[in-house]
DNA sequence: TGGTTGCTGTCAAACACATAACAATTCAGG
DNA sequence: CCTGAATTGTTATGTGTTTGACAGCAACCA
């Protein structure tokens, strides 16, 4: 008698391992790896094989106790606990460059987030084709989304116009939105925002550069120039 | 007499709540905002006053007690801190469609990394002009990096030659790397890799998507079609 | 069969971080 | 000059995450 399982309440620091299991597992089915231990898998991804179990302990159930994990097992699951056992189609709003670049991304389609469409308000791009995917009006987004249950978007427009987008997007049915606006949008509850910042990137790992810089005084050469 | 500061000795939490600190911060004194309490600045940002009083306290000293910060002290410091008070040139390894589109994404020139040279290994892609500049061979690649001290590289290039094109990087002085790579670099201590993994981002988002759809259970009619 | 090795699941301790609490300080106003 | 309100710097508390420890199971081998 399974018990309801609280997948969903796992902590963030979890969540974030999961797609470096899941990759690192692909790879080793790809090169017809069959089983492997806590200690392997996370010896190569540099984190405690405790870590990794204690991870897979909030889902329960991967092997059995004595053996170890079996990748052709584990893949599927870990695919189900991400919610890509079906792929998810996603859309693109802004194809600027960097929702082109993400558009041309094909690891998108093959970690599960095959393009539905791809949105601008700017009449240039509007029929550009971007693998094989027509850049489409505005207009065709609510329709688009409904039609193919969109759940997932990726937003990549400016600033100014990130909330206003978002507020359609939440409208029409949208529950994830992968922002790449500096900018924090303002959703219902039942809707997820993930911000990928780069300029917090690269200013923390700015930090860190010079903070090495500075600790090896003596080779400062560079500094002083 | 000041103690050396141990500016260096901090969690990642905080350094990577800095920048969201200086973006806000920016934003007050465009709008000519002279002086700011911590209540209304981790208001804004969706985060405790205590937090950021936190987290200003690893650096000592923003503001005499019983003020509020002032903006235009605050603003410097935090670039000091952060390594921009003077700009960072940057190198961009990869001219693909995501080196193309971080080249052209004016915004990391304004946060105080100005690109220094964009690198292809394709012919055709060789002597593109992006905002300016023009890609490079990789034969040009460690002369300018050591002419204009380049310490920050982003690299947007396949996996595949991820770590050849990071071993060079490291020889020619670079410490920084932002990785694009969807793979783990391998680096001597004294370099920095942020790895910045787009299927980790839309994965985890994909998992509280599924938790937020599973969760209204009721409205899962989309799941079952 | 019995012992040994390696493995997972699970719990407990250690650690890091976020939050709350409070003393000390500044300024405004009577 | 004194009081009160607002603010920070700093310490204490609480929460969440990582790490370590170990019991129990499975396979292997003598």
């Amino acid at each position: 008698m399974k018990r309801t399982r609280r997948a969903c309440d796992v902590p963030d620091a979890t969540i974030h391992r999961l797609p470096l299991y899941l990759e690192k597992l692909k790879l080793l089915q790809a090169i017809g790896v069959e089983d492997v231990s806590s200690r392997q898998l996370a010896e190569s991804l540099d984190i405690k094989a405790s870590q990794l179990r204690h991870d897979f302990h909030y889902f329960g159930g991967f092997s059995r106790p004595g053996r170890p994990y079996q990748v052709d097992t584990l893949v599927p699951a870990l695919e189900q606990i991400i919610g890509i056992s079906e792929p998810q189609p996603t859309v693109i709003v802004g194809a600027g460059h960097l929702g082109q670049a993400l558009a041309n991304y094909s690891n998108l389609e093959v970690q599960g987030f095959p393009v539905a469409g791809i949105f601008d308000v700017n009449p240039k791009l509007i029929g550009l084709e971007i693998r094989g995917q027509p850049v489409r009006d505005m207009d065709e987004l609510e329709p688009l989304i409904r039609d193919k249950g969109v759940r997932i978007a990726i937003l990549t427009v400016p600033s100014a116009n990130a909330q206003n987008v978002a507020d359609r997007l939440v409208r029409a049915g949208i529950v994830g939105i992968f922002n790449f606006a500096p900018m924090d949008l303002k959703v219902p509850e039942t809707v997820v925002v993930r911000n990928e910042r780069l300029a917090v990137g690269i200013m923390s790992l700015s930090f860190k550069v010079k903070c090495i810089v500075q600790g090896s005084s003596g080779r400062t050469r560079s500094l002083d120039d």
